[in-house]
DNA sequence: CGGCCGTTGTTACCGGTTGTTACCTGGCGT
DNA sequence: ACGCCAGGTAACAACCGGTAACAACGGCCG
């Protein structure tokens, strides 16, 4: 599983400086030269620990180097929202940029490595470096369109179409594009897939086997294969791409 | 109604440079004086107007001075989701900062001021003055808390409490706080309402008219008057706070 | 190695919340 | 006055949640 997520970060090499001595590209194209940031730190995780709690100190992002975390916001009466995973090449903690608490906790999903980003260290390079203020700017951006983009899932979507759309949107991050036949890792339970995609967990579990009768998909032990691309894009409401077309679907 | 709204952004003075001379108290502080933006331009909107649709290329940040905007993402098969509704001291755009293109499209619910702030100049003054930045900092990942907010409301909260934490927060934005006998102005739809909380229309009504039979608030033309905020409160799954509390409930 | 137990996942059935459809009302502008 | 649109109401249907029973898996310990 580690080998097909770390594809998005294979440049990267963290704490002790080997090379090549890039922290890796993250989304939007930062890449961070290590010789900078002496003081980057690499943590190691084990399934179910927490990287931060909300109302803790804000003190750094983190660099996802292989794994999965998940990020949740709690209801005042205790019921857990999960507003998004995070894949190796996503950076977390970006809800408290600038803040001085975190609004959310992050928890690993497996066992996970990320690299910490202390964000006096960040900010201050940003001042001299524009490119490195510019990639920040995008990544915040970008992290409010994906929400957006998940605002519109849990609010126009049905059941069928929610799980469709999460595992196009998974294939697509964990490979850079969704074939036929590619194996998807999913280390979190249904109940987590349930809470991120406003589902209980029998509903993603009736839904999953419906697909997989239905012959889209194959259920496998914490994973999924996608059988036919076309036929779960369809399912999610997309439309079905002639082949490998990455997503630019703007054009006015 | 937009003497209601207006309190939040009540020291601003844009466009032409009368006094007080800045643009007024955004989210999170940040205070812009004008003598240092002569390109800055005021745009009027009535109702209906876009301020900018999704693929139009992004060059500026809109500060809301009156009136409302809704904020809204289009599924590929046409339905709109609303992301948001951004009243008066509000900055609309975060989601392109540092992008080419807008994600989302912009338009006016009622007749609404703006007041356009370059992307340019705003990130050319953020190199000189560390506050500047800080504060869009802030900004974004303010706005990246509000739509977690929303995440949460639309993936585990039931269409009483949806529509009765709407309220509350519309209030609390309004006004700075809860009171009761407020009136709130709403100029949007029932279906706008309904499209941002992830319910059709006549959900909106039906439980708005419950609501209004249980005494807890009074349906009013293009708007709501809150009778028992704490039966509101209750019905948003909320505490009840005893009184003009500030919603600092997170100590550990 | 094997059995036990807790966790996770699957399936079935029923009921409730919400979506659908349809029709009506009232206000506003032409 | 007329038509149009936002809003309200009601009956019905669909979808998803709630509950429960069971199966599969994994870890622990004898």
């Amino acid at each position: 599983m580690a080998t097909h997520v770390a594809k998005r970060c294979d440049a990267a090499v963290c704490g002790q400086c080997e090379q090549p001595c890039v922290l890796g590209t993250l989304q939007c194209g930062l890449r961070l030269d290590l010789r900078e940031f002496p003081e980057l730190k690499e943590r190691q995780l084990a399934r179910g620990d927490y990287l931060f709690h909300a109302s803790g100190a804000f003190e750094s992002l983190y660099a996802v180097r292989s794994g999965m975390l998940k990020v949740s916001v709690l209801t005042e009466d205790g019921r857990e929202q999960i507003t998004g995973f995070f894949l190796p090449g996503d950076l977390v903690g970006l809800d408290s940029v600038g803040l001085r608490q975190h609004a959310s906790s992050a928890a690993a999903i497996d066992d996970t490595v990320v690299c910490e980003l202390p964000f006096a260290v960040l900010e201050r390079h940003g001042q001299s470096v524009p490119r490195i203020q510019a990639a920040l700017f995008r990544m915040l951006s970008g992290q409010i369109r994906r929400e957006q983009s998940t605002l519109l899932l849990l609010g126009s979507l049905r059941a069928e179409e929610r799980l469709a759309q999460f595992l196009i949107d998974l294939s697509e991050r964990v490979h850079s594009d969704t074939q036929c036949g590619s194996a998807i890792g999913m280390p979190m339970t249904r109940e987590e897939i349930g809470s991120y995609l406003g589902l209980k967990l029998e509903t993603v579990s009736r839904t999953l086997s419906k697909m997989h009768r239905d012959g889209v998909i194959e259920v496998v032990k914490r994973g999924v294969r996608i059988r036919q691309v076309d036929r779960l894009r369809r399912l999610a409401g997309l439309a079905v791409r002639p082949q490998g077309d990455s997503a630019h679907r703007r054009g006015h």
